[in-house]
Formats: C-alpha cells, structure tokens, sequence
RNA sequence: GCCGACAUAGCUCAGUGGUAGAGCAGCUGUUUCGUAAACAGCAGGUCCUCGGUUCAAAUCCGAGUGUCGGCUCCA
C-alpha cells in the first residue's frame, strides 16, 4: 500500500509545494485533510480522523530505508493518489519545455509533490517569473501533439554512456548512486529504464500517463533556486514549480484556495487587526501592538494557571550571560553561530539562546533533598538566536522570542510518571485552541555532547513512557538536541505547513553532567537527577502566528483582544453604552464602545472587519428594557436579554476557554 | 547564508526619464441613523538608503538594507 489510497479529498488541501519526503519526516499528504475552519470540518471530522489514524499507521510502515530515498530521486512517486502520474508526466512534459528553450540545460530531478510537481534544472541563466508563460506555452504545444510516453529498459552501462553522450551529468550521477547502493547492499542493479515522449527522453522509473495529451490543466507556480540533492556545497539548480489537476475546475479551486490561505497569513492579518509589526530596525522581531499583547499575555496567564496548579514554580533569569556559562553548557562549541554576542570590558557575553544552563543555577542555590523533587522551574524566558537572515518569515520564525519553558527535576523512579503528566499538560493546553498535537520521538543526532550510555538510556526511558500512554508517535532519527532526545509536538497551520510547537526534553547529560547536579537520597548519598526541559506552547511568537491563521484572525472569546463592541445606535444612547460596557468590564470582560458618529451599520461593518465575537446595539428599546441586542461575527442576530445576564454569559465562555 | 522577485501616503496599489496619484483609513464639518460602507471638505510622501549615468531619475545602472517565494538551517 502506498500513500495513494486516500480520497478525492486530496484535491481540497491548500498545502504549498514542498518535497516533504525526507527519512523520518511525515508526509504531508497523510495529515488531514480538511483544515479545522473549514465549512466542511464539522461534517467531515469523524471521517477525518479515521482516515488520519490510517494514514499514520501507513506512513509508519513505510521503510526509511535508502531505497526509498533513490526511488523519491527517480520520481517514482505513484505516491500521489490517481494525479500523481498525470503530474509527474507533466514534470517531464515540463522538462522537456526548458530543454527545448534553453538548450544545454541539464536536467535534476522532477517528482510529483503534495497537489503538483517540480523539475530541477542547471540553466545557463536563473529563470524569472517572465519565462514562465513562454514556457507553459511550449508545455501545451507537447501536450497537443499527444506524444506516446514510451518505455524502453537499459543495462546500467549502457544507461550511463547514453546518459553521458547526452551530457547530462546529474542523472549519470544518480545512475552511479544506485550502482554504488546496489553494490554496497549486495543487490543486483536493477535495470535502468527511460521513457520518451516525442524528442524528449528521460532516465525515470515512472509511471506516467499514455501520452501528453492525458495531462490535465496545469499551470506553473513559480521558480525558486533549489541545491542539487538538497546540499549547500553543490550547484544551485533553478527549481520551476507547477500543479496540475484533472479538471479546470480542479484547478481553479485549487488557485482559488491558495488565495485564501494567502488572506488568513498571519502577516498580512496582524496588520489588519493591528496586532503586531515588523520593522527593518529590528529584524526577526515583532512589535507587538496593544491587542496583540492582551493576546499574548491571556496566553501567558492561562499558562501559568496551569502551571501553577500543576506544581511548578515560575522563575526569572538573566539575558545577558557570561561566555563561562555557555562554555560549561557546552552551546558555545554546539550553538555559536546562533548566538548574539556581546563584549564589555573585555569578557564576552551572549544574549541567551534558551534557559536551561541559568536554570542549573537556582538549582544548585542550595543542597537538594530526595524529597524536593520533583523539582519544576518555569520561566517566561526571552531569547535571542541569530538565524540566518533568510530564513526570517513573520512570528513563524524569528531571532526574537519567549518560550514557555520549564526545567523539571526528577529521580530517575520519578521520570515515566513526569514525562506522562506532561503529555497530559501539552493535551490540555492544546485543547484550550481546538488544536491536536501529534508526537514524534527525537532521537541522538550525530553532533551530541556525553556519554552515549547515558543516551541510550534516556532514549529508553522516552520510548518506554510513550509506549505506555499509548500516543500515536512517529520516530524522527537523529532529531533530538545536542544534549537530548526528545518528544517533539507538531501541528499543522492554515497553509498545511507543519509546525513544532511543544518539545519535552529528557536531558541526562547536559544539565546533570556538565552542571553537576546533585541530590542526597535517603541513604545521605549524593546522586543525580534528571533534567526535564520542556515548553508547551514552544514560542509564543510563533505559536500565536500559528493561531491568528487557524482562525483567521477570529479569535474565540476567551483570547479575543476585543470581546465584544457596544453599538449605540445615536448619541442619545452613548452614555448608557457607556454605563453597560462598564458591566461587563466590572467582570473582566474586554469591551470597546464604538462613539463614532457613524451609523450603525458602518459601526457593525468595522467590528466585523475586526472579527469582534460579539456587537451589541444599544439603541431606545434596549435601553428602556435595560437589555442588549448581541450580534455574533457569524451574523447571528441574537435575541435581547438583560444586561447582567449577557455579561454572565460572556464570563463564563471567558472561564471554560471554550473554541468556537 | 544561497537563487529569484519586490520596496511609492497608515493600508492596498497605479505611475518606464520631464510639476508624485487613487481607493480605504485619518482629521474637520454636516448627518443621529435598527444589524456589513451617510455626505462634503482638508491633510497626508526622504518614491527604502547610499552612490552613479543624465540638462533632468520614483523611473536607468551599482552597492547596501529589508521583505516575499523557495533552498539550506531550525539547538
């Protein structure tokens, strides 16, 4: 079985071309696939999560193995549901295009991603937006001709002579590649097989449609430079993306919908409800706005009531910290090149890129008791990592930002229990959103610090815990941190990018190694903890981008900045707004009156724009009544009820955290 | 960091070598209105920065910065 038995509901996913098929990686097309704001999510849900269960047991049987990577190289994605041909024929139908317009050019690779395809090509000059109507023009006049795909078999040998006389250096070495695997596994070479369509012939394991003229609409994305094979030391190749689809009505839903993701991008959304901005002065950090703040700080105090009734303890530490402590940490030899530093009468300093080595300090304050632990630090810490300037992209990724981090101490009797109450943190958390988290288990990288006994042990002990919960996992070898493996939590946004939001950390080595930590057991003796590090909401710069695009900006009540707008009708009836908006502040609650003098309408069109949950008009009747007239942002039109029971109502929706 | 594109009013954008524009937002006045846009007027610019070409540059050229689409990276 492969990735093709899902539904035609495939053809409704907004997810942005991406090869997405690396080891270990998810593949985008087994998540689901109606997004939860969609119309049609209510309906569909239970479907939905059948059909993701599914796909997660399938994509767990798929190997990792390096064949499967050589295959993803020969474009054998027949992956790709029943347009995965047809897609991947017109990646060839691409290639031929370019070859004919830039002769000379020398082909990469050209697979079938989620909803199109790419090519990859060494051109004599990099493409731009302008060729590409040249070059969809040129793919028709293939697709007219209705060109036979042909099949025809080589040996390996003659393979590569042909594939040299054609000078066409990267597909030779791909040919060498698997040559390389077939000898390194023992296995014989499987034979070689091209397929021609008219003038153009190419090495591919197929499959593909009859002929061109089986190619559906299609339409040309974009280009992009791409590093052949995915490494930065090789050429960089100009990568053309390209959708096809079986029908013109396919094909403009599909663009039709990447308009709309475009609309809810949390970008261009924090502008308009004046939530954030982004100034060159400061690059990679926002500035965040009086809304965006009330945003952030519910978050912040939601968290810590959680936290806080889930035993930890907040804490604060400093952001500008010695060289001495990230050497002891051992970032200054892993972490450098992400690290701000900064020098002052001769000592370097470094803004700090995470929490955890200043954490062992309140740690080793004082002597530690078998009986203190766990022991659980939270902090609110703000960060500085200086990534590379071009990956910078909104609150999604930036050089700026506060996690919600702790650093939890354990016996080692204590860890399976920990580690399980945090899952259950991360499950309730997410709750609060409507969001569902799923798991993947971070194992050692090759560039990790101690020693490897220890980390086979921590390993264990995650597996161990995960095993027993009971969670859908997914193993993500050689993804943990430098000093630990980890359990990772990933969501996916509104354009189907996915997302690492939580992380649980099981830290033997860097924390309790390098800091020495201790505490004295029962028998007097000192022995050493274990680290937990973990945050929930990840950054809370990225996590609130990722939720502006789940909901498009239309908060549910408990977060909205603003939760309701009193609309008086005339001016007559502004003091009462006035007086009524001053009820439902008295509980808390977040109200605007809107004392423009505006009509009411315009006033009803500006708190919509503003996805205000609730407007309530105040006008004569109401205010004889001393009741309110709540509209919801879905255009509900609800009936007048008294002031105090209206804002009742508002609290307690404030209370629950409820979605919707 | 790499490849490409882009940068004009608070926002969205027009303006391809000869006096800087529109809509929305803002301000002022009139209007006091029953569930998604009342009317009129006014104001608003270092055309990203620096340098070059030219009688003349928002416009052409170069460098820098930032942003966007990707690649790589993502402890």
């Amino acid at each position: 079985m492969n990735r093709s038995g899902r539904r035609p509901l495939a053809r409704h996913t907004s997810a942005p071309p991406s090869i997405g098929v690396g080891e270990g990686r998810w593949d985008r097309g087994s998540r689901p696939l109606v997004q939860p704001w969609d119309e049609r999510f209510r309906d569909s849900r239970e479907d939905l999560m059948v059909e993701d269960e599914q796909a997660i047991e399938v994509e767990e049987a798929l190997p990792d193995a390096p064949e499967r990577r050589e295959a993803d190289e020969l474009m054998d994605h027949g992956a790709a549901g029943e347009l995965g041909p047809m897609r991947h024929s017109a990646a060839h139908v691409l290639a031929e295009a370019v070859l004919d317009l830039f002769p000379g050019t020398k082909l990469g690779i050209g697979p079938v991603i989620d909803d199109g395809f790419y090519y990859d090509f060494l051109l004599p000059r990099p493409l731009t937006p302008e060729d590409l109507p040249a070059i969809e023009a040129r793919m028709r006049e293939s697709i007219a001709a209705d060109h036979p795909f042909e099949f025809s078999e080589e040996t390996p040998e003659a393979a590569r002579a042909a594939l040299v006389e054609r000078d066409q250096p990267f597909k030779v070495e791909i040919v060498d590649d698997l040559a390389a695997a077939a000898e390194r596994d023992g296995t014989p070479m499987p034979p070689t097989t091209f397929y021609r369509q008219g003038p153009f012939i190419d090495l591919c394991r197929g499959p593909h449609v009859a002929s061109t003229g089986k190619i559906g609409p299609f339409k040309l994305l974009g280009t992009a430079g791409a590093y052949w094979r995915g490494d930065e030391k090789r050429p960089m190749l100009q990568r053309v993306y390209g959708t096809a689809w079986a029908t013109q009505e396919e094909l403009d839903l599909y663009l039709e919908r990447r308009d709309q993701a475009k609309k809810r991008d949390h970008r261009r959304l924090g502008v308009a409800l004046d939530l954030y901005s982004f100034h060159d002065v400061s690059p990679g950090s926002a500035f965040w706005h009086p809304k965006g703040q009330r945003i952030w700080r519910t978050l912040e105090s939601s968290m810590r009531e959680l936290q806080e009734r889930r035993g930890y303890q907040e804490v604060s530490t400093p952001i500008l910290v010695s060289e001495r402590l990230w050497r002891q940490s051992g970032h200054w030899d892993h972490y450098a090149e992400n690290m701000f530093i900064v020098e002052s009468e001769k000592q370097l300093f470094s803004l700090k890129p995470m929490n955890c080595p200043e954490s062992t300090i309140i740690y080793r304050s004082k002597l530690r008791s078998y009986r203190d632990l766990p022991l659980r630090f939270s902090e609110f810490g703000r960060l500085h990592r200086n990534e590379r300037s071009g990956t910078l992209s909104g609150l999604t990724r930036v050089r700026q930002f506060i996690q919600d981090d702790a650093h939890v101490y354990v016996r080692p009797d204590q860890l399976a229990d920990e580690l399980e109450a945090m899952l259950d943190e991360v499950k309730e958390a997410y709750s609060w959103f409507g969001l569902t988290p799923r798991f993947a288990f971070a194992t050692k990288p090759d560039k990790a610090i101690g020693d490897p006994a220890l980390w086979e042990r921590a390993e264990e002990l995650i597996h161990a815990t995960l095993m027993r919960t009971g969670v859908e996992f997914v193993t993500k070898p050689k993804d943990g941190t430098f000093y630990a493996p980890k359990i990772d939590i990933y969501i996916d946004d509104a354009l189907g990018r996915e997302w690492q939001m939580a992380t649980i950390q099981c830290d033997l080595v860097m924390l309790p190694e390098r800091f020495d930590l201790t505490y004295i057991d029962e028998a007097g003796q000192p022995q050493r903890p274990i680290a937990i590090h973990r945050a929930i909401y990840g950054s809370l710069e990225r996590f609130i981008g990722i939720l502006v695009e789940h909901f498009a900006g239309a908060f549910p009540v408990w977060l909205a900045p603003v939760q309701a707008v009193v609309v008086p009708i005339a001016d007559r009836h502004l003091d009462a707004a006035e007086e009524f908006a001053g009820v439902l502040r008295s509980r808390g609650l977040r109200v605007e009156v809107d004392g423009s003098s505006n009509r009411m309408q315009y006033k009803i069109r500006t708190a919509q724009e503003q996805k205000v949950p609730y407007m309530v008009v105040l006008g004569d009747r109401e205010i004889e009544a001393r009741t309110a007239s709540p509209r919801t942002r879905a255009g509900e039109q609800q009936d007048p009820q008294p002031w105090d029971e209206f804002a009742d109502r508002l609290a307690e929706e404030t209370r629950a955290r409820t979605v919707v």
